[in-house]
DNA sequence: CGGCCTTAATTTTTT
DNA sequence: ATTAAGGCCG
């Protein structure tokens, strides 16, 4: 017994074999896991055991000594990925997960700059900025330097800013090509100086300054670099530059020549990369190899989600995009259910038909049994084709669920009663002062607040600090909410954060306000809501799990951080002996100032209607990272999926594909393919053809519910041939629509068909540029016009009334 | 100052 | 079609 616990400790790999905890992982998997301590890259397919791989991996190294607690750094990009983990290893461990640095890439870059807020030249309860604060603080500012809004959109400049942020780059870093270009940098120049003034951060400054403090700082460095021996990244292909360069920073020398580096355990699927967008880079899978001398490469290729069809399908289609690293997903389930395919007339009939579908599965037939209502998901590309489909469900009487939409932190009436409470708790805070200066109505006008505006400006100091010299009548008004909110501050002094909450609520006149409006009632509920959120915020949770600064000496010497079982190994290296000079013992935020950076950095959820068994309606976007038995991707065509703004470039394809694997990778049983000739959008009726993502799916695997339309095999002007009916083609599944289901009758899409004669989808001549695909069809009369895709010629838009298009048979 | 009307935009989203 | 935001008038 003796000796070979003795030799489990110097050996620690020795324990592989008989870990419990590797008792359910295939062969990749646990290679993974057990993986040395160098940089590894864990391909992880779709349904591969991607959050398994990386909990047993921390739970492993934990278990087996190789790392304390505190030497180890987890970073997802959503706090729900961090909370999963988080559970998923305390169910493994007897490990305080919340000694340890598990978190968001925000809610760490927050824990870093809270302990060293000094250097980081940050007020110790600087609030965050979300999107939406960012975006007001920019109008504000370019409207008192008087920047052109028309030539520099407040929204483009925000985009600016948070780009330069992501590449790392400060005011004077940034390449200055152009008279305009030296005007966004002066503006984004004048942004940070009002940041700093207010004492807030933005999303991409909590990450930069993170960054920066780390390279400037040569202790603080050499402490955290010594300090996490692991680094354990997941989703790493939706890191942007400045999340990989932060990751380096903590990683110290990549290449371990110096034997100051730290491993990396970088997860990732370079297919389900959809965030290009918004700064992601794939590319930092390619670089991580190559920078960090990659030793370790692992595919998870496994699946343990869906049936062969469907895996079939999604390997099809992401085989015809040319920059990826190779994966191929496998399942040892059988072939399961044929992929559906359904082609509609309109988006309504295509929404009518989901919901009689999925009536028919919720009551199991067809299916041995029914399958519940949360188990089916409605995907769509875009929010607004949700529209169609809630229509049809709500008529139907189908309970369903919306995701997406505004979170609880972001409505209006959240976000007033918090910029009530940052007041109090930084009267500096320009942007909230703003936003209820004047609400609810005090007869403060813009007139008031402009010429506080400049007085703040002359003084260099801040709206509440400004009003002091402010006369008149209008100096009254503000005179009365600045004293208003000092006297608040007073009184809440030693209140409980729920008091606090109380208190604000009060006194604002924002309860009495809503009761006056008409849609008031869910307001106030919401606002209720919130001093709910704040109580178990205090009590459950255990307030400040990111928030408070948790000093990195106390962390490293707290039961907590030691919390291991007394049965686990001592772990192997030297506690690190720095301390870094300003995170002083016992130095706390207030519970105050913790929720609010707990609202700014966690918006809550998003869903309505919870409680019910619903079905699930989202954004492809949304469905990331989730699986339902049954899902329905719906509006599969050229122009919506993929979408007309990617269709122009290789690469937005290849996302746009991604984004279809990802759709198709959802499901566990049962998928369910669907277009529409015609679609409602923006007011017009658009003619679609069905999407080139069907060209890329294997037929096999393929079941269509209504005739294949073979671009129109029947007259030239395909009325009648190539439609569908609403009545399924074929044998045995589903049973038949019933005739009185529809609303509309059962061709519709005839009824709308234009003058013109032309639909998308057909093969036309034109004289000039030859034998073409008609792509969209616009407009009627003398305004009708077709885009058409000529093979020599590209993607054309041609005036009806005028281009001489002849069918082709 | 506040309500009403015109105007323009309209992929995807987390922190 | 729908909505949000900004401008204008009472």
């Amino acid at each position: 017994m003796r000796g070979r616990f003795l030799q489990c400790r110097m050996f620690p790999e020795l324990q592989a074999a008989d870990s419990p905890l590797l008792q359910h992982l295939n062969p990749e998997q646990r290679a993974a896991v057990t993986l040395p301590n160098e940089h590894a890259l864990i391909l992880a397919g779709a349904g591969s055991g991607k959050t398994r791989v990386l909990t047993t991996r921390i739970a492993w190294l934990l278990s087996t000594g190789q790392v304390s607690p505190g030497g180890v750094m987890a970073v997802t990009f959503t706090n729900k990925a961090a909370k999963e983990m988080m559970t998923r290893l305390s169910a493994m461990l007897p490990v305080n997960v919340r000694g340890m640095w598990i978190g968001t890439f925000h809610g760490l870059c927050n824990r870093f700059l809270r302990a060293h807020y000094k250097l980081a030249n940050l007020p110790q309860s600087f609030q965050i900025l979300d999107t939406q604060d960012q975006l007001s603080a920019i109008k504000r500012l370019m409207k008192q330097h008087n920047v052109d809004e028309e030539r520099f959109p407040a929204k483009e400049t925000q985009w600016f800013i948070a780009g330069c942020k992501e590449d790392g780059l400060r005011p004077g870093d940034v390449e200055v090509r152009s008279e305009e270009d030296r005007r966004k940098v002066e503006i984004y120049q004048l942004y940070e100086e009002q940041c700093q003034r207010e004492g807030v951060v933005d999303f991409g400054e909590l990450m930069l300054r993170s960054y920066e403090l780390m390279r400037d700082n040569g202790p603080i460095r050499e402490h955290y670099q010594r300090r996490f021996r692991h680094i354990l990244i997941d989703e790493f292909q939706d890191t942007n530059r400045l999340q990989y360069a932060w990751i380096k920073m903590f990683a110290g020398d990549p290449t371990g020549t110096s034997g100051s580096s730290n491993a990396v355990f970088a997860v990732g699927d370079d297919d389900q990369s959809i965030y290009a967008f918004r700064g992601a880079r794939v590319g930092n899978m390619a670089d991580f190899v190559r920078e960090f001398q990659v030793a370790h490469q692992i595919k998870l290729e496994q699946n343990y989600r869906s049936y062969s069809n469907i895996l079939d399908s999604a390997n099809a289609l992401i085989s015809h995009n040319r920059t990826r690293l190779g994966k191929n997903l496998r399942t040892d389930q059988g072939p399961g259910e044929p992929v559906r395919v359904y082609e509609a007339p309109t988006d309504l009939a295509e929404a009518q038909w989901m919901v009689e579908e999925l009536r028919h599965l919720v009551r199991g037939e067809g299916t041995s049994e029914g399958i519940p209502r949360h188990e089916i998901a409605i995907l769509y590309r875009s929010n607004a084709q949700s529209r169609v489909i809630e229509t049809a469900l709500f008529n139907a009487a189908v309970p369903y669920r919306v995701y997406g939409g505004l979170r609880f932190f972001e409505r209006a009436e959240i976000k007033h009663a918090l910029a009530y409470l940052r007041l109090l708790e930084n009267p500096q805070d320009d942007t909230s002062f703003l936003r209820v200066v004047n609400f609810p109505p005090r007869g403060i006008g813009a007139r008031s607040v402009e010429q506080l505006q400049d007085a703040a400006r002359a003084a260099r100091c801040s709206l509440h600090d400004a009003v002091s010299a402010t006369t008149g009548k209008a100096g009254a008004n503000l005179g009365a909410f600045v004293a208003k909110i000092d006297v608040l501050r007073e009184q809440t002094q030693n209140l409980s954060l729920r008091e606090i909450i109380d208190l604000v609520l009060q006194h604002s006149g924002l309860v009495e306000h809503y009761k006056t409006e008409r849609e008031g009632a869910d307001r106030i509920e919401n606002l209720e809501e919130l001093v709910n959120a704040a109580e178990s915020f205090v009590t459950q949770e255990g307030f400040g799990r990111d928030a408070v600064a948790l000093p990195v000496d106390e962390l490293r010497q707290s039961p907590a951080s030691q919390g291991l079982d007394a049965n686990l190994p001592q772990l192997n290296e030297p506690a690190p002996d720095y301390v870094p000079p300003d995170a002083e013992t016992g130095e706390t935020l207030s519970p105050l100032a913790a929720f609010l950076t707990h609202a700014a950095l966690e918006s809550g959820d998003n869903q309505a209607q919870a409680g019910q068994d619903a079905v699930q309606l989202m954004t492809v976007h949304s469905a990331k990272g989730l699986e339902f038995d049954c899902v329905f991707v719906s509006g599969l065509e050229e122009g919506l999926f993929p979408s007309e703004r990617s269709m122009s470039d290789y690469e937005g394809l290849e996302e746009e594909r991604r984004l279809m694997y990802v759709a198709i990778t959802r499901a566990r049983k049962r998928l369910y393919l669907s277009y529409s000739q015609t679609r409602l959008l923006h007011g017009q009726t658009r003619y679609n053809i069905k999407s080139r993502f069907f060209d890329e799916l294997p037929e096999h695997a393929l079941k269509w519910l209504t005739p294949k339309n073979q671009n129109f095999g029947g007259s030239a002007f395909g009325f009648g041939s190539g439609y569908p009916s609403t009545r399924h083609a074929g044998g045995g599944l589903p049973r038949d629509l019933a005739p009185g289901h529809f609303a509309s009758p059962p061709v519709p899409a005839q009824k709308a068909a234009p003058s013109h004669g032309l639909r998308s989808g057909m093969q036309v001549f034109h004289a000039k540029f030859g034998e073409g695909t008609v792509l969209m069809l616009e407009g009627s009369g003398d305004d009708a016009r077709a885009q058409i895709n000529f093979p020599r010629h590209g993607i054309k838009w041609l005036a009806l009334s005028v281009a001489k298009l002849t069918p082709v048979a």
